[in-house]
DNA sequence: CCTACATCTTAACTTATGCC
DNA sequence: GGCATAAGTTAAGATGTAGG
């Protein structure tokens, strides 16, 4: 079949070529033998009059052209699978679709957990690959190797749509056992404490609080970097360290370790949890059933206000 | 400088498909 | 049915790198 005198079969082809920089790797991902694409990268170069892919010692180098077609290649090919794998009807009953979702550790905790749990229910044979945001998240979701993203607003990659998902505060988080019930946690006393960080978003040296925190002019100690959410507890119970989480999660781990949430003494601004998707998969019917899917359990979480602070001592009321 | 190894290219042959 | 063409496979050759 051929398109403009292009036999498209060759796109597929140049993607994987330019994706993988390798006629071996990309046959094996589009599996061919290695002499076959070989040979359409031979009538690649014959089609667009150009080495495309030039040998520089062991690896196959992309020319000016070839850097030029990555993206609207890739663009192209998943608008085509948009088409092609678009349903009109979505019933989500027998769907078998595989989705990758990529966020931190925490909205796993406080949100897709929940989520996974409703669309066991909704949708027995579809599966989850849930993954955590790394420096690579921004490619990820160009190239449609993943469905959903749900990053903070800092973390939102341009050119796609996005929606705020859900709000969170920051708190603080303490060992009960180093407190007593009356404990308030002081400015002074959060400057001079130790403090467990969270290292976020993969090897970026990170901390997700201290992104908030940048503003405030004072240093804190952070004695221990954990690699992910899930960690902190670890390193708290039993220990006078003050960890610095959105709310959602501290009141989780509260709930689950002998630790107390106590309001964070330094103004922090709320943040928002944003769900982004490809700008091409919009009207995926699929993709739009657990977007919303994401939305109905993120309006069903529960309140921040009334815990977030806890009632006020006030005399006379 | 030679060898081992990985990787790309080429040649020869096979298989699938479309056309008369 | 038979031919032309396209596209695949296997096998062998060519090329480049790393290491002794």
């Amino acid at each position: 079949m051929r398109f403009n005198k292009l036999d498209l079969n060759l796109l597929v082809v140049l993607d994987a070529l330019l994706a993988t920089r390798s006629v071996s790797r990309a046959a094996e991902r589009l599996f061919l033998s290695q002499p076959a694409t070989s040979l359409a990268l031979g009538r690649l170069r014959e089609y667009f009059d150009d080495e495309l892919l030039v040998s520089v010692g062991k690896t196959l180098v992309p020319t000016p052209l070839a850097e030029q077609l990555v993206k609207p290649v890739r663009d192209v090919l998943l608008q085509i699978q948009t088409v092609t794998r678009a349903r009109p009807t979505f019933d989500p009953a027998t769907a078998t679709r595989r989705f990758t979702i990529e966020s931190s550790d925490y909205v796993i905790t406080v949100l897709l957990a929940e989520v996974v749990r409703r669309a066991a229910r909704l949708a027995p044979l579809m599966q989850f690959d849930l993954r955590a945001i790394s420096p690579q998240t921004p490619e990820h979701l160009d190239s449609g190797g993943i469905e959903l993203l749900i990053a903070p607003e800092f973390a939102v990659v341009a050119g796609h749509p996005a929606e705020p998902l859900f709000e969170d505060t920051f708190s603080c988080l303490v060992c009960e056992a180093h407190v007593d019930p009356a404990f308030e946690l002081s400015s002074d006393a959060y400057f001079d404490a130790a403090h467990v960080g969270v290292e976020w978003g993969g090897g970026r040296r990170i901390t997700y609080d201290a992104k908030m925190l940048s503003r405030s002019r004072r240093q804190r100690r952070q004695d221990v970097i954990a690699p992910n959410f899930t960690l902190v507890p670890e390193l708290l119970v039993g220990t006078p360290r003050i960890a610095t989480l959105p709310t959602r999660l501290a009141r989780h781990m509260a709930a689950r370790f002998p630790l107390r949430v106590v309001p964070c003494p330094i103004a922090l601004p709320r943040f928002a949890e944003n769900l982004q998707w490809h700008k091409y998969q919009e009207r995926d019917p699929a993709i739009s059933w657990l977007r919303e899917l994401l939305r109905a359990t993120a309006a069903d979480l529960p309140a921040l206000e009334e815990a977030s602070h806890p009632p006020r001592r006030r005399r006379g009321a």
